[in-house]
RNA sequence: GCUGGGGUGGCGGAAUAGGCAGACGCGCCGGACUUAGGAUCCGGUGGGGUUAUCCCGUGCGGGUUCAAGUCCCGCCCCCAGCACCA
């Protein structure tokens, strides 16, 4: 064995080992499946970071510890590889996005087998090859059949920079996700895919990933899906039916006004029952809310009168419709009932426009907080003893200041007076339905996926536009549709594709006639919302893939990534497996059976706000008062601790780490960081526990290999003796640990057994027996996180031979030893609650017995003389002895 | 504003199920080896202190309990997500 820890050399070695075993190769039908997989990720370079790492380190331990545990391990890996980013990398350097993409594809998978990941590269797809979108295309055409892909008109976001449409989910904050550019809304027709039919069910099913997904990923789900359960309320406007909807239909006899939204279906109905002039004012009106950021609407709710009055359904009373922007078009019935007194948004508009308020929720009693705050919202102090009422000495009369939003008892609403708010909203609700003018109703935040993209590097949606047919659906046979090549693909607002003669023209299959196709490409999350299914089946060039296959394999059973998809990718996964098993080709609707968040990796750096570009390299900032400025031209500095990511310049690449450490340092390093599931910042300090602590495990075995020591697999453990036993019951106790840290997950904590391990077997006088044991027990544990390290262990030891196994990961995971007895035991000793020393007792020792070590105690004994009350013994653990 | 998560040494973080707070590591201090530096090894390291068989200590204030980082009530702060959703 050499002296040195070298893991340049010993890496590639078992590497080759591992390809050559097929250790990876997961088995057409698995006896005993785990199905482990990283969120493929988006080729985004040549070059991976420790940001990237943090993944595939956590999946690939998962991974190895099943294998070791016995199972048929599937873990494949893809790539996301279609995308906006190809395209504004390859306007950036002026490379195709094809050649770019597969460039940087090759650049990923080598740092991957370098890091030596156990993928099953047999299994290796990427979504911008054809034989892979040509299934996303089927995809398509399966929604399409079965009505849930549609194509419509309507207000959408548009990202100006990236001159395409986005989907709700891109949105944040009214900005592009990607480049964060102000959203506008444009009118224009695209598809969507129905995911709003499959509302309740995905909402219902969370309850089956408790547990099993991390809670506040099910609470953005939950959140996301935003499920409000109301009522529905018809308001008449001569014949056009104004549908209202509301959770809070108890407020009815407060409405003062009806609002809708000015991109709402129903303004064409309002728009053809109103003479010209109003009309033009609707529309300007209308056009000009529109381009309004969703910040200026927030701001003033501004509306316009229509000049019609909608007839209320309980008081027949008239009052006034308006289009308003405040009100979402999307959302509801995208009508609502302006009820002033009771919600704040309406209360702004109506103090804006001289609006009625009707106050009919009150608090319950006269009195207390509700009450109080009653006041506050809708009264004044005044002195005058008319109209008023006193309340705590002090007298008030009406006049609201702001909406009070609370419930309560109703009253001024006729035969509903005197009810709650909850009993009022079920009688309203059924009064309603009685009459035919609403009932109850529910309503969804979420919205259908917009999926159609004006870029070129995506999969071309499957559709033909016949003058005369229509929209023709692209037969099966004639998939895919190849995306063309084209050096053309800037993007300038609509679709690239629509230029290229060649591909746009084209036959209607149905009637044979000169036909169109769609110039559209699909959103990306189109792609990744089934790839896991494709791993199953990855080679299948009939079908998108065989049922029986990706039953076999199906649902994920360990599915890890980063938190930030759980409202886009998670929750379009979840919709496209729901459908396909309502295709009959599945038999699980449910995707991924459990789910791990992976905290990121987080990198200082110093951000100028003069010259707007960050600088990372600490040599080119200097401290003074503590504060970090630009050391050449003493600009001032903040300094950041963000995501690594290229853009910062804040990343740790991997490569000359590796080159330099290895990969089992790096692994070792980011796993023992902190909890997987936690951010953390990397620093110098990160790496060097790992460094040490691996070359610690290389000397220390290297002098136990000089010394002679063979591994042991089975000890007499129940009639050890001495710091033998000792040792055996401690180390037995970490192996017990380490199994339940890897259980769980905690690899940090897990590590930090092993180190403790390592420390303790310095400590004691061993016999060569107990040390053999130590060292097969130790390898199999450290297996799963330092690979390469224990194989060559493993096989300096020649375990192979002893095992009769190829590799360590062939071996199992050891298991603690049963029946070990303990002796003797320290426990902590608490007198009248205060802890005051420690003692050592017989294991499971009587109460008796350990007062009696106790009194014999000279430290305690002082403590106890006033004579003992009260004894709490826990067994093995503490004692508290409460005195007189 | 709503929802979820969190607040523990100089730092990253441990602590089943209420039972000896600070595992493990980084840093720091001291020592060994060394011409020296690095590497490595050994010891120490929450604060205070009259150095003792002491006191204080897990964001703040109360409470329950023999016993609270852990449970309950009230507050403060941080992070993340959502946010005119009627």
């Amino acid at each position: 064995m050499q002296k040195d820890y070298d893991p340049k050399n010993i890496e590639p070695k078992w590497q080759r080992l591992w390809k050559d075993i097929n250790l990876y190769k997961a088995p057409e039908r698995p006896k005993r499946k785990f199905y482990v997989l990283e969120m493929f990720p988006y080729p985004s370079g040549k070059d991976l970071h420790m940001g990237h790492l943090k993944n595939y380190a956590i999946g690939d331990a998962v991974a190895r510890i099943k294998m070791m545990q016995g199972y048929d391990v599937l873990h494949p890996m893809g790539w996301d590889s279609f995308g906006l980013p190809a395209e504004n990398a390859a306007i950036q350097w002026g490379i195709h996005p094809k050649e770019w993409t597969e460039e940087n594809i090759k650049g990923f998978k080598s740092q991957l087998e370098r890091l030596g990941i156990s993928y099953d590269w047999d299994r290796e797809l990427a979504t911008s090859s054809s034989e892979y979108y040509k299934w996303t295309q089927k995809l398509f055409l399966i929604l399409y059949k079965r009505g849930l892909a549609y194509r419509k008109g309507a207000w959408v976001n548009w990202c100006p920079s990236c001159k395409t449409v986005l989907a709700n989910e891109q949105v944040i904050d009214g900005k592009c996700e990607r480049c964060k550019s102000k959203v506008e809304k444009r009118k224009l027709i695209q598809w969507f895919f129905k995911i709003t039919d499959y509302a309740e069910r995905l909402l219902k099913d969370l309850d089956k990933l408790r547990g099993h997904w991390p809670e506040h990923v099910i609470k953005q789900q939950e959140n996301w899906i935003g499920k409000s359960v109301g009522v529905e309320i018809v308001f008449k406007v001569g014949d056009i039916p104004l549908k209202v909807f509301t959770t809070r239909a108890d407020t009815l006899f407060g409405v003062t006004f009806i609002s809708v939204a000015p991109d709402s279906e129903i303004v064409e109905d309002i728009l053809k029952n109103v003479g010209p002039e109003t009309r033009e004012k609707i529309i300007d009106y209308i056009n000009e809310s529109l381009i309004k950021s969703p910040e200026e609407r927030e701001k003033g709710k501004t509306g316009v009168f229509t000049g019609l009055y909608a007839k209320h359904p309980f008081t027949d009373e008239e009052v006034p419709v308006y289009v308003a922007d405040y009100v979402l078009g999307e959302y509801g019935t995208g009508v609502v009932m302006g009820v002033p007194a009771h919600d704040q948004r309406d209360f702004e508009f109506a103090t804006r426009y001289n609006l009625p308020i009707k106050i009919v929720v009150f608090p319950e009693k006269n009195e207390g907080k509700d009450f109080e705050e009653f006041i506050d919202a809708m009264c004044e102090e005044t002195e005058s003893e008319d109209y008023s009422f006193e309340y705590k000495g002090k007298r008030y009369v009406f006049k609201p200041k702001r909406a009070y939003e609370k419930k309560g008892i109703l009253k001024n609403s006729l035969k509903f007076t005197g009810l709650s708010s909850d009993e009022a909203i079920k009688r309203i609700a059924e009064e309603l339905e009685s009459k035919n003018l609403g009932g109850r109703k529910t309503a969804y935040r979420i919205r259908d996926w917009l999926v159609s993209r004006q870029r070129y590097w995506g999969a071309p949606i499957p559709i033909i536009h016949c003058p005369k047919c229509g929209e023709v659906p692209v037969p099966e046979k004639d998939l895919p549709i190849i995306l063309p090549h084209t050096e053309n693909f800037l993007p300038k607002g609509r679709s690239p594709l629509e230029d290229i003669e060649d591909f746009i023209n084209t036959k209607c299959p149905k009637c044979g006639s000169d036909a169109k196709r769609d110039p559209d490409t699909m959103d990306t999350f189109v792609d990744s919302s089934w790839y896991f299914l494709r791993f199953t089946d990855p080679k299948n060039d009939e079908d998108i893939f065989d049922p029986e296959k990706a039953n076999l394999w199906m649902p994920v059973d360990q599915y890890i990534g980063g938190a930030e998809h759980a409202t886009k990718h998670l929750i379009y996964a979840r919709f496209i497996t729901k459908v396909l098993y309502d295709e009959g080709m599945l038999e699980y609707d449910e995707p991924f059976a459990n789910l791990f968040t992976q905290g990121l990796v987080l990198k200082k750096f110093w951000w100028s706000p003069v010259h707007l570009k960050s600088f990372p390299n600490p040599e080119d900032v200097e401290y003074k008062d503590g504060k970090p400025y630009l050391k050449k031209d003493g600009t001032p500095l903040e300094e950041r601790v963000e995501m690594m990511s290229k853009s910062r310049g804040n990343i740790v690449p991997l490569g000359p780490f590796v080159d330099r450490y290895g990969a089992d340092t790096a692994r070792v390093a980011i796993l023992f960081a902190a909890p997987p599931d936690m951010d953390f910042e990397w620093t110098d300090a990160t790496s060097t526990a790992a460094i040490r602590f691996l070359n610690r495990v290389w000397r220390v075995f290297y002098e136990l290999h000089e010394e002679g020591i063979r591994p042991v697999r089975v000890i007499d453990h129940q009639n050890l003796k001495g710091e033998d036993k000792e040792f055996v019951l401690k180390f037995n106790d970490l192996i017990d640990g380490i199994m339940k840290d890897y259980d769980k997950f905690k690899f940090n904590t897990a590590i930090a057994k092993l180190m403790e391990g390592l420390n303790e077997v310095d400590k004691y006088k061993l016999s060569k027996e107990v040390l053999g044991w130590f060292v097969d027990n130790f390898i199999r544990l450290l297996a799963p996180i330092a690979p390469h390290l224990s194989e060559e262990l493993f096989h300096e030891f020649s375990m192979d031979e002893m095992y009769g196994k190829k590799s360590v990961f062939q071996t199992p995971l050891p298991q603690p030893l049963k029946g070990l007895k303990k002796e003797s035991v320290e426990i902590g000793v608490q007198i009248n609650g205060r802890f005051r020393g420690r003692i050592t007792v017989p294991f499971n020792a009587s109460e008796d017995k350990v007062l009696e070590v106790v009194k014999g105690d000279e430290r305690l004994r002082r403590y106890i003389s006033k004579g003992i009350k009260k004894v709490i013994y826990v067994p093995n653990k503490i004692i508290n002895i409460i005195t007189v």
